[in-house]
DNA sequence: ACATTAAGTGATT
DNA sequence: AATCACTTAATGT
């Protein structure tokens, strides 16, 4: 039985074992900003539990949600640009308390033709990312701000497996890069196709969603 | 009671 | 869909 047994099923045995002596295991608490935009990336998170969200920032500050990293998933943005040690172009931050794995960018490459568990793995997390990304660019271009609201609400309810989220209208405009009014209005339209209740600060999901 | 911050709304671009 | 201007509601001190 490994230290890990959320990635029994993921790796070889050969290469947990390796992941136990190479990895640096530590607890991060919600609100850790682990990666900035221009930061060099030196170590290779895997997630054990908690999130990592995953944004764009401009230069004046205006960020863009792109994606969640769950448990058991690495950050694809990570092995396109610290595998060439090119600075990051995303920021990362720790939605919740998380408990990540640290591994030395050193091992990867070796890794990568010594087990094939760790080389799928990688595969599927850029493919598996690829398609969510092609998915907000799909929503981005049509312009369909409400899709992309619900689809949002969604994946905060099931990382944060309640159905009533802590967010302000301000902060989801944050995350999608959009106005507060904006937000808000669309908001109230779900309210009264009866998808959601609104409070303040507060939004609650209702069954059908 | 007053100030501050979140949310709701009409009008305009 | 964004911005402005303004109102109303909830919360903190």
């Amino acid at each position: 039985m490994s230290l890990y047994p959320l990635l029994d099923t993921v790796f070889e045995p050969e290469l947990l074992e390796e992941l136990e002596t190479r990895a640096e295991h530590r607890f991060i608490p919600a609100g850790t900003k682990l990666v900035s935009i221009g930061q060099t990336v030196r170590q290779m998170p895997i997630l054990l539990s908690g999130s990592l969200k995953i944004s764009r920032v401009d230069e004046d500050g205006k960020e863009l949600l792109l994606y969640y990293v769950n448990p058991a998933e690495s950050c694809a943005m990570t092995f396109t640009c610290c595998m060439q040690q090119f600075p990051s172009e995303i920021e990362a931050v720790a939605e919740e308390d998380s408990e990540i794995l640290f591994l030395p960018i050193t091992v990867m490459d070796q890794w990568l033709v010594k087990y094939p568990t760790w080389k799928s793995f990688v595969m599927r997390t850029i493919h598996y990312r690829f398609q969510e990304l092609l998915k907000t660019v799909d929503q981005i271009a049509f312009q369909q701000l409400d899709e992309r609201l619900i689809h949002y609400l969604k994946e905060k309810v099931r990382i944060g497996g309640s159905p009533l989220l802590n967010l302000s209208h301000e902060q989801i405009a944050t995350d999608l890069a959009t106005s507060r009014v904006v937000i808000s209005r669309l908001l109230k339209k779900l309210e009264n196709q009866k998808k959601l209740l609104l409070y303040r600060n507060q939004v609650r999901l209702l069954g059908d969603m």
